[in-house]
DNA sequence: CATACTGTAATATTTATAGTTACAAATATA
DNA sequence: TATATTTGTAACTATAAATATTACAGTATG
């Protein structure tokens, strides 16, 4: 199973980019995305640590964006819910006495870091701006 | 979590270029991956699916490569063990009367699209046999 | 015919993700 | 200043997915 920690973080940013200058609360949010305002309200909590928005606590309060919608790309939403693309690793510890064994998981992770520089390329080409358009 | 079928499958398919002709037990290969066989001979039937490879019962059985390592690439292995990749979708199904909410899906999708096609292309250009020479 | 394999179903266990409840703290505004 | 509304967060529960185990029928070898 893969979380949807981006997925919601681009949702709750692409709301907050129609909106700009105006509070969203947690409950009008988790209302589009219908789950529980408070996963929106960790998810937020995590865009507050980079920066991304502010929140105002108390009545009318809510969540605004911090940063130009033209200023913020995919791959900054990336970078804050993933700490990157695999394609997997194999639960246990593969035999270090087997030659693949011993470096299958340094191959892999190659492989994978490769990966995420191409996804990562992709992902800073679009803006939060270019996406939220689109709707 | 994300499954390990890819480096799994890998791993095995490794093992089996390493040892060409030969029959390698479930048995084996499980003790270099340091897991349970019956997962081992579960990935190994996707395998066989694919006509990657093939299988013997009985005393001395086990599986073999059915195709030149040259021949077989990490996409084929990407494609036998992954729908595709995506960095996640929420579970819940959006408020289809917000038009965020109504297109959100449909937009990641294609975003998810174009980043497995880039993944694609990276994977297509690296044989077993690359892969596996640099053990 | 004994042994050593594969194939696979059924079940159990573990782990990750998502959801819920509860409540303290903050703020607007009547 | 009292009330209503909202965030922040901890603790807990539930659900779902991945992994592991057990068991045994079927098959080939020698």
């Amino acid at each position: 199973m893969i979380s949807g920690k981006f997925a919601i973080t681009l949702h709750i940013l692409t709301l907050l980019s129609k909106h700009p200058e105006e509070y969203l609360s947690s409950e009008f949010i988790s209302a589009s995305l219908n789950m529980n305002p408070v996963l929106v309200r960790k998810e937020i909590a995590n865009l507050k640590r980079n920066n991304i928005v502010e929140s105002k606590e108390g009545k009318n309060g809510g969540t605004r964006l911090l940063r130009n919608a033209s200023d913020v790309t995919l791959n900054d939403v990336f970078k804050m819910t993933f700490d990157n693309v695999t394609l997997g690793y194999s639960k246990n510890r593969p035999n270090q006495n087997c030659p693949v064994g011993k470096q299958i998981n340094e191959k892999l992770g190659n492989l994978y870091e490769d990966m995420n520089l191409k996804i990562s390329k992709q992902l800073k080409d679009i803006s939060l701006l270019n996406f939220a358009d689109t709707f």
